[in-house]
DNA sequence: GAGAGTCATACCGGCCCTGA
DNA sequence: TCAGGGCCGGTATGACTCTC
């Protein structure tokens, strides 16, 4: 079906006048359009913008609002009360700008999502269950309960408004950090017992799903929006007598989240993205799933620090990144691939200043990083002249106002260190960056031939953009995926990681096209509660699916952090949103970070190994000196 | 050639920062 | 305190490409 097309059976559908992005959600979600490319929104404007300027006779669509549409076959009363319904219940935003706003409201999830889990269930997916055997009838409703069930606004823009009514104006849970996982370890307060009211809410929200059994006539349906909004899962949690986690300071009178205005104060993007926050936070968890996923390690040159990873994908990641270090007197890295998920470009030789992150001295380092800084100082040694006494390595850091223990001390740790480093990297099948030779040590680029040197430098590049891409065309590749074979592939990766206690949730209310878990992912001697909510549909993730998360984290065990994965992409929005301190921590994987947690676990991968044979250069340099 | 889909870009309004 | 400027998201539209 086309997108004009799709947009009259839309609007059919649902009865009333719609934002095209609206349209255009519930058009992808019943899988009218033929055809969807990557931004539907803009073509479906387009094309509805285009269809209007011809203004044919049988064009079925008119403009009733600047982004919104309705049936020509429609009156004039029709129109109006379908636009009213929304002004009155979201008091009134500007027209033009807020125009989408202004059309989101909440509807009946649940309806939707009952197709949806319907559908998993069908498929054999590790999916949400339907939650009652009424939502068998939903999917079965008569067009105006249809309408009801498509009237969603299925996506996170939809949420947007979710969490205008549902952020709690409390006080967030002190320490925790959007972005750092571990501070889910920290004392969570425990959820709040639910008052009177809000349970009551819960029940009938359930019960509201038998009601949507028998099919409603029009006033029905329109009542039906109503009662969606009233029982939609936020309202329950603004019922709550205290915030369940990741209260938000935002939301308290005066500040920009305020609520009750009737629209929300845009935030304002902080300028250069991924805060040291982000970037500094992910603690105790996989680094991919900090949030930015790729974005902190874009913008601080190197990965988030982590500390308890699993050993594999540690391995695998360290194995990257020491690719990526361990050249340091090379001088520029080859241009990456532009774009998200391009890797940090290194510049120049001042390793310590790239391993040892903020001005650390070298005895503040230790393992890989006080490896990387000696290798930055060897870089700095004249190649010809030979290897380096410890001492020498020592000093040249003192110097440099990057020791600021005992020279002796130093020393051994930097020969710990090294001999270290030469035992990874030989385990990890790579060539040993050091050599040690009479107490001193040498680079064993220094014995390699300028030109192999050269070459070996290529083919790492080149190998990083062989895996870049191969990346990318991975992750599309899952963004081809069915939903249910996407769920299946996200739940293997997380089990990989060490997630267990997986469990389907149901979820009353929630957005169609999701999955919904509780696992723990068991760390060291510790065990984080995890809401996962898996977007089957591979859509975009915005601001407001973060905060969805984050309210409701009780319906999840209770969980103490969340994850949310998409095939698709994270908004900017998103990431600043799970980025906001002191709130529950709440991580991102877009399409790349699902690719590439499955890579790091070997789900979905083969593993390609390219041997070369290089010169054992110590063995050589002995049995020369022999 | 027409229709449809996609992408790029200009325009506009809102928000925030900064300086007077 | 307020106005100006910059940034950003949303929207509309033209241009290009592809298919029939």
């Amino acid at each position: 079906m086309t997108f004009t097309d799709a947009a009259a059976e839309v609007l059919r559908l649902i009865g009333r006048p719609l934002h095209y992005k609206e349209i255009t959600d519930i058009a992808i979600e019943k899988n009218l359009l033929s055809h969807v490319g990557k931004s539907p929104e803009v073509t479906m404007g387009a094309r509805l913008a285009a269809t209007l300027k011809k203004d044919t006779a049988d064009n079925p669509l008119v403009r009733v609002k600047p982004g919104v549409f309705a049936l020509r076959e429609w009156d004039e009363k029709t129109i109006k009360s379908g636009l009213d319904g929304k002004k009155g219940k979201r008091g009134g935003k500007p027209e033009a700008a807020k125009a989408r706003k202004d059309e989101e409201q909440p509807t009946l999830f649940e309806a939707a999502a009952d197709d949806e889990a319907a559908e998993e269930s069908d498929s054999g997916a590790l999916a949400a269950e339907p939650e009652t055997e009424a939502e068998a009838a939903d999917v079965e409703a008569e067009p105006a309960g249809e309408a009801a069930q498509a009237a969603p606004a299925l996506d996170d823009e939809a949420d947007d408004d979710e969490a205008l009514v549902a952020a709690p104006a409390a006080p967030a849970a002190a320490g925790l950090n959007g972005v750092e996982i571990p501070a889910a370890r920290e004392p969570v307060p425990p959820p709040a017992p639910s008052s009177p009211r809000a349970a009551g809410a819960y029940l009938d929200e359930e019960d509201g799903e038998l009601e949507d059994a028998e099919p409603p006539g029009p006033d029905e349906a329109m009542r039906a929006e109503a009662v969606a909004g009233a029982a939609e899962l936020f309202d329950e949690e603004d019922d709550d007598d205290q915030p369940i986690l990741g209260g938000e300071d935002r939301a308290t009178p005066g500040s920009s989240g305020e609520q009750g205005e009737g629209r929300r104060r845009r935030r304002r993007r902080r300028r250069g993205r991924g805060t040291a926050e982000a970037s500094t936070s992910s603690g105790g968890l996989p680094s991919y799933v900090a949030t930015p996923v790729f974005e902190a390690r874009r913008e601080n040159g190197r990965e988030p620090p982590r500390s308890d990873r699993t050993e594999r994908s540690d391995r695998t990641e360290r194995s990257d990144r020491t690719e990526r270090f361990d050249r340091p007197e090379r001088v520029e890295r080859v241009e990456r691939a532009e774009g998200f998920g391009a890797e940090p470009v290194y510049r120049g030789p001042q390793v310590i200043e790239l391993t040892g992150g903020e001005g650390h001295a070298l005895d503040d380092l230790a393992g890989r990083d006080l490896a990387d800084a000696v290798a930055g100082i060897l870089s700095t040694f004249d190649r010809n002249a030979g290897a380096v006494s410890l001492r020498q390595i020592a000093e040249t850091a003192q110097r440099r106002g990057r020791l600021a223990g005992d020279v002796q001390l130093v020393q051994s740790q930097v020969a710990a260190a090294v001999r270290a480093d030469n035992a990874r990297r030989t385990a990890a099948g790579q060539r040993p960056r050091f050599r040690f030779a009479g107490g001193r040590i040498a680079l064993t680029d220094w014995l390699l031939p300028g030109d192999l040197a050269r070459l070996e430098q290529e083919a790492l590049a080149a190998v990083e953009r062989y895996r870049d891409a191969a990346r990318r065309a991975f992750a599309r590749k899952i963004s081809e995926l069915p939903g249910h074979a996407f769920v299946e592939i996200c739940v293997l990766a997380l089990e990989r990681i060490g997630l267990g206690q997986l469990r389907a949730v149901r979820r009353a209310g929630a957005p169609g096209g999701e999955s919904h878990f509780s696992g723990a992912l068991r760390t060291a001697g510790d065990e984080i509660k995890l809401a996962l909510v898996i977007r089957r549909d591979g859509r975009e993730v915005g601001r407001e699916r973060v905060t969805e998360l984050r309210g409701s984290l009780h319906h999840y065990g209770p969980a103490t952090a969340g994850w949310i994965l998409t095939a698709g992409q994270m908004l900017s929005g998103a990431r600043e949103e799970a980025a906001i301190p002191g709130t529950a921590p709440i991580s991102l994987f877009d399409g790349l970070a699902v690719a590439r947690l499955c890579e790091d676990n070997d789900v979905a991968v083969l593993r390609a190994r390219l041997p070369i044979a290089i010169p054992d250069v110590d063995l050589l340099e002995a049995l020369r000196a022999s």
